[in-house]
DNA sequence: TATTGTTATACTCTATAACTATA
DNA sequence: TATAGTTATAGAGTATAACAATA
């Protein structure tokens, strides 16, 4: 009744790829689950370190979740004009901007961080919280020896 | 010692964001192993799948890796340009393009082979083989979940 | 001088629709 | 009518360089 596997050569042994197709599988996932909530899983990022960080300067949330000074410009343009985030000035430092939801950006993120977390749960099925907990872990670990290296 | 952790609110529970850190992690890392060698993650796992199924049809290596039709023609136009993929007719069906390596293309894979291996010992460090299977068995099942789900 | 944010731009990856040739 | 491949194109996402304001 199994077909047999899809022979995919070396690749089969890297968990790079490994890594890539099942990010991907999860990104579309993610897409399903905000689908007319005109959201990414970037922008959801930075509403969710906003959102924990009210008045944060803009270039640390680039520093937070790496992306570019350059690229946090048109996103945090693009979620003001959508009144989901509100740009002030640190009278400390005058160069940069602080950021904080609105409240229907509030309300934008719980409303996504609901579908998203039921998504996942469909996702992760078959792990339990703590096996959850130790994946991320192991990501985490991976993730710092990667950056670590030369 | 340690700096307190940056807080990324909810997201940090979301295992859709640690796959995508860690894949992009891991996609810098890949750049970084076979840097010079003009060749990308996808068209990496092209060269793998191909070498392990020499005359497989072009549409098929498309359905093994996720790679729409429209995207492998150029793919397989620039591997056909650099002379590491050869294209041919299936004979029982003309509609069909068959591919199989060059010996160029067995010496490229061997050799990015050879470099990403030596990257992701690095990347892995601290699980050991049977780890690494298990990590890899349930990013699969992930991905089944994520790609049977409506 | 160094840093924060900005502008402009380019490049890669991926997605969609319309076309052709074969089945 | 359906399938394999093709062409053209558009949209994300990300990367780099040059610049202004402030430190």
């Amino acid at each position: 009744m199994n077909e047999a596997r899809d022979n995919l050569g070396p690749l089969d042994r890297l968990a790079g790829y490994h890594f890539r197709r099942t990010s991907s599988a999860m990104r579309k996932d993610f897409e399903k689950a905000v689908d007319g909530l005109g959201i990414s899983q970037v922008s959801f990022a930075v509403l969710s370190v906003i959102s924990a960080n009210p008045g944060i300067r803009q270039g640390e949330v680039g520093r937070m979740l790496d992306i570019q000074r350059a690229n946090m410009v048109t996103m945090i343009g693009d979620l003001t004009k959508s009144e989901l985030v509100t740009r002030g000035r640190d009278e400390s430092d005058r160069r940069a901007v602080t950021l904080s939801l609105t409240p229907r950006g509030q309300d934008q993120l719980a409303a996504s961080l609901a579908r998203i977390q039921a998504r996942e749960a469909k996702a992760l099925e078959g792990l339990d919280e703590k096996q959850v907990a130790a994946l991320i872990a192991t990501l985490n670990a991976i993730r710092r020896n990667c950056e670590n290296a030369d």
